[in-house]
DNA sequence: CAGTGGTCTAGACCACCAG
DNA sequence: TGGTGGTCTAGACCACTGC
């Protein structure tokens, strides 16, 4: 008789698995599959949960819950602070800020923001380097109305992709993955051929309805990002 | 006074943005929580659990709660079957299977299936297209003795992707995303220059011990993956 | 050892929504 | 409108682990 809920799941799933419920099919109540089981409805709910919250179910009051019929795989990829992904690989991290200026962006990256057309913002571009090796080059606006305090920071001993982190928590975001061919200067800071194949993040964040930082990192040549399904 | 989970949990969700509770801090038992808030101390643990869940707070037995320094922000992507992410952009499906055989696939290859040397493996080279235009490149090696039944498979009507989800649910995989430059003959195929700069994402999909499959799409040019913080 | 989180139980009320 | 899942409560036992 199973006991605990995460051995109610592991029941379920083989059933899923096995076909004994299948797909596009109502399972039974939870009240019913707790009577079956000997256990509370509590940790039927739990395990049920779970499996939903995984895409292997869809529950809907009324209706009961049911097995979907093409599960969709998640990957779930964290999102580091460059300094310690570098750090985590074991090498050492640096970073040099190449430019900094208060500026009118392109009506591209004014259109993210959400801002009038003649709105500036502060333009950062670094390039952080492991062992002293370029890793990935970052071009970054930032809306100093949303943070005006980063305008007095010395981003030369902290980046500022850290001081955002530490400053300007729990904020929502966008994500773009993509490839790039390097541009002339890209290639020369990252010590790689005009035209090689870059991995590229673009990433849009904000807080509440405000928008605070746009940043697009290229990668150096070979980077790969990793995750297990 | 605060009644749901949810209630709580976003109650202690400004305790931290609002640093009432400081990164590295211990926070009080859920005990001393749930007396506070005057609810029960299940309702305080689910939300707490969610919390930690999130990646804002780490539990321990014994130890207690404590605020995580940096948060990790996690992306969350979707790992879409080709057909239906070519379909949600309301193109028209369609593929080419260019080459199906059995043969002994290069080392690098035979090392992620973790096979011996003279393991023969299922060869697939499949185009798949959007509006009858190319969307992205599959090369795929399948260990037919993990799924036998594929070899019997007339994959010019379906595609292997599909199959597999289909008959061999809930495996776990890792995937790896990165940018490649084309090669003379993926140019051809993608209708883009040799040297581009393309999307790649390698992935190995196993079941329990064995590994089922190992596929590497590379993405015409300009494709994106886009995801919600 | 003792305090913490992890979990189970039984019973209850409620929101939702398909029929 | 009744059945379903969503959730709360109070009390309890247990596993882990820092001290």
């Amino acid at each position: 008789m199973a006991q605990g809920w995460q051995e109610v799941n592991a029941e379920f799933m083989r059933r899923i698995s096995a076909r004994e419920w299948l797909p596009d099919q109502l399972i039974p109540a939870e009240s019913e599959l707790a009577a079956e089981l000997g256990c509370s409805r509590v940790t039927v709910n739990r395990a049920l949960r779970d499996l939903a919250q995984r895409g292997f179910l869809e529950r809907k009051r009324k209706a009961g819950t049911r097995v979907i019929k093409n599960p969709e795989r998640k990957a779930t990829f964290v999102i580091p602070i460059t300094r310690l992904e570098i750090e985590n690989r074991g090498a050492v991290y640096s970073h040099q800020l190449l430019k900094r200026e208060i500026k009118i962006p392109p009506p591209e990256v004014l259109a993210r923001f959400r801002l009038p057309a003649d709105s500036p913002l502060l333009y950062l571009n670094t390039l952080h380097l492991a062992d002293a090796k370029p890793f990935v080059l970052e071009e970054r606006w930032v809306n100093l109305a949303a943070v005006p305090e980063l305008e007095a920071v010395d981003l030369q001993q902290q980046n500022a992709n850290e001081w955002l982190v530490n400053h300007v928590p729990f904020s929502g975001g966008d994500l773009s993955l993509g490839a790039r061919a390097a541009d002339n200067k890209s290639a020369q800071l990252l010590h790689c051929g005009a035209g090689d194949a870059l991995f590229e993040v673009q990433r849009t964040t904000w807080q509440g309805e405000q928008i605070i930082t746009f940043v697009q990192l290229l990668h150096a040549p070979d980077y790969r990002l990793l995750t297990v399904l």
